[in-house]
DNA sequence: GCCGTTTTCGGCCCGACTGTTTTCAGTCG
């Protein structure tokens, strides 16, 4: 597939053309090259079916995208791009992620110093050759030098269950400010993407000052990027980078609709605004000069004629459409989730005993919870045979007794985790299976198989009268292990077919993605939210997996741990 | 370079902050 090639090649043209200076045109071509990142359909089976013509179909591109795209799928080359490197040979996605650095300075840059990539700023940067040049100066150069370090010490993209905790633990001492009246987190950790870039946080205060220099002091704050009445920005101890903004209270529910985003979100209801002949900004939205909302969030949708949008749903990706329309999905909440089915206790080397958990899981206000611990192929952990599985069955019995005797509403359930093996079998004897409340299967081994083989070994995994959940369906796990090369429709197709479930993974596998979720969804095959625990305190991580569910547009029947005990039985085999 | 339920031409989001200037360009979100 073509897709990806020509993305990043149109990513690039836009970057050259910005540091020409050309206007517009680089608009263009990221909007083409990000259409092409998440189009579905080969771009290659589009041009060989119907041509040129038939490439239109394609969100952004028009007659001479549609050129290059055909001079590439016929040589391998588009002459327009290679003109451009010719003309600057310059790794110019690189050198934009170094902070200070944009397409002004990096042309200039290279005409001076002649720096073509990251190695060769970082000389002349030590070197001192930066401060010298016409618009730099001593604090670029020092910007520079320390954009670079942090360059290579991060990559600058942090999951979403690291970055949560410590923005609200921040966001909890500016609360306790006296000086500050409203406090909202915003940016991509509110719409609760899978790894965030950097915080924002929103307040409302009649004294800025005194609310920025409190923030910029704060423990944990290793650089201040900028300090400002209205913003100020800082590197955290852990690596990312937090804003602050500060708004007059009346601009607060704009500026969070704005600083919410998504970009892509908010372009769309800028534009609907001007098509109401509105205008509409962080400060609000306004018909001429009168400012008719802005106070709360709700009442700026609500301006522009559009329900409120879950900030989960705020990608452009139908969205609007659908609030247009009225149909909108009612996602489902993490106050609805009664139980978790992905529990590992200490019998397979995990960190607590069975009762442990479940008494964790009591106290979440859960109604059970299911303990799938591994079995047997594996032999990384204290993994459990048939026996042990037995022999585990009997213990829970006993748990619960004991729960029902102190008249605790709370019931523990008897699974595991089985392996699928290569040829698609279980590690797990039938008659054992059987005996279990319920069965997980997962790929944990021979990662790298064919797509044809790894979708066949799954396929008939599903088809196995025992399993009713595939744990973590496609194997990656963010920012460490790309996903298995499986057919994910027919996945969904098998699934559909023997009525099996496909968990959502709550922890750092946040697997399955968004999208995924959303075609679950349509083509109505359930699925469940677990934690994957090997420790009581994970048990706290659903609100990950809540959340990757509402990004995918998943509503409370979508989902089967939101259904009581006895409704939840009757999903499995 | 793309796009159109006011448009096939004329728009394409826009404001804050920094660092470098001496009135503002560049970067960022």
């Amino acid at each position: 597939m073509k897709n990806q090639e020509l993305s990043k090649i149109f990513f690039e043209i836009a970057n050259y053309l910005d540091i020409e200076g050309v206007s517009f045109k680089p608009f263009a071509y990221r909007k083409v090259a990000m259409s092409l990142e998440n189009f579905k359909d080969d771009v290659g089976e589009i041009y060989r079916s119907g041509g040129v013509k038939a490439l239109y179909k394609i969100p952004g591109v028009g007659k001479g995208i549609a050129l290059a795209i055909e001079e590439y799928l016929k040589s391998g080359k588009i002459r327009h791009f290679q003109e451009l490197k010719k003309k600057l040979p310059v790794k110019v996605d690189d050198l934009l992620r170094v902070e200070s650095l944009g397409p002004k300075k990096i042309k200039i840059l290279y005409q001076e110093l002649g720096v073509k990539n990251l190695k060769d700023l970082e000389k002349v940067a030590k070197a001192h050759k930066v401060s010298p040049l016409f618009g730099f100066g001593e604090k670029t150069e020092k910007n520079i030098l320390q954009g670079l370090e942090f360059l290579k010490r991060d990559k600058g993209r942090f999951l979403i269950h690291d970055i949560l905790p410590v923005a609200r633990d921040i966001i909890e001492k500016l609360k306790n400010l006296k000086e500050v009246d409203e406090i909202s987190l915003a940016g991509s950790a509110r719409r609760r993407k899978e790894t965030i870039g950097d915080v924002d946080i929103l307040v409302v205060s009649k004294k800025p000052s005194k609310v920025m220099d409190f923030f910029v002091r704060l423990n944990g704050v290793e650089k201040i990027w900028a300090q400002g009445g209205t913003k100020s920005s800082v590197r955290m101890r852990e690596g990312f980078d937090m804003d602050l903004r500060v708004l007059p209270k009346e601009s607060y529910g704009s500026a969070l609709q704005y600083f919410t985003g998504s970009k892509d979100h908010n372009i769309v209801t800028r534009k609907i605004a001007l098509e109401k002949g509105l205008k509409l900004s962080e400060y609000g939205v306004f018909k001429g000069k009168k400012q008719i909302a802005g106070r709360a969030e709700v009442d700026v949708y609500k301006a522009i004629g559009l329900p409120f949008i879950e900030p989960e749903l705020r990608e452009n990706e139908g969205e609007i459409e659908a609030a247009l329309a009225g149909k909108l999905p009612k996602l489902v909440e993490l106050s609805q989730i009664k139980g978790d089915l992905h529990c590992h206790s200490n019998w397979d080397g995990g960190e607590n005993s069975i009762e442990e958990m479940a008494n964790e899981a009591m106290k979440m206000g859960y109604e059970y919870i299911g303990i799938s611990d591994h079995t047997k192929f594996l032999k990384i952990e204290k993994s459990l045979d048939e026996k042990q599985l037995l022999k585990q069955i009997e213990e829970i019995k006993k748990i619960n007794k004991k729960f029902q005797i102190s008249n605790f509403k709370f019931q523990i359930l008897s699974g595991c985790e089985t392996n699928i093996l290569a040829d698609g079998s279980v590690d797990i004897s039938d008659e054992v299976l059987e005996k279990l409340d319920y069965v997980i299967a997962g790929v944990h081994s021979m990662l790298k198989m064919e797509k044809k083989e790894m979708t066949a070994r799954i396929e008939k995994a599903m088809r196995n009268k025992n399993i009713d959940i595939i744990a973590h369906p496609t194997g990656r796990i963010v920012g460490q292990r790309d996903e298995y090369q499986v057919d994910f429709d027919k996945i969904l197709k098998m699934a559909k077919e023997t009525k099996t479930i496909l968990e959502i993974n709550a922890s750092s596998r946040l697997d399955l993605r968004d999208f995924y979720i959303r075609r679950a969804k349509v083509e109505g095959v359930k699925m469940i939210i677990n934690t994957d625990s090997h420790h009581k305190h994970q048990l706290n991580i659903m609100e990950y997996g809540v959340a990757q569910a509402r990004r995918g547009w998943a509503e409370p029947a979508d989902i089967i741990n939101t259904q009581p005990v006895a409704e939840l039985l009757k999903y499995f085999k």
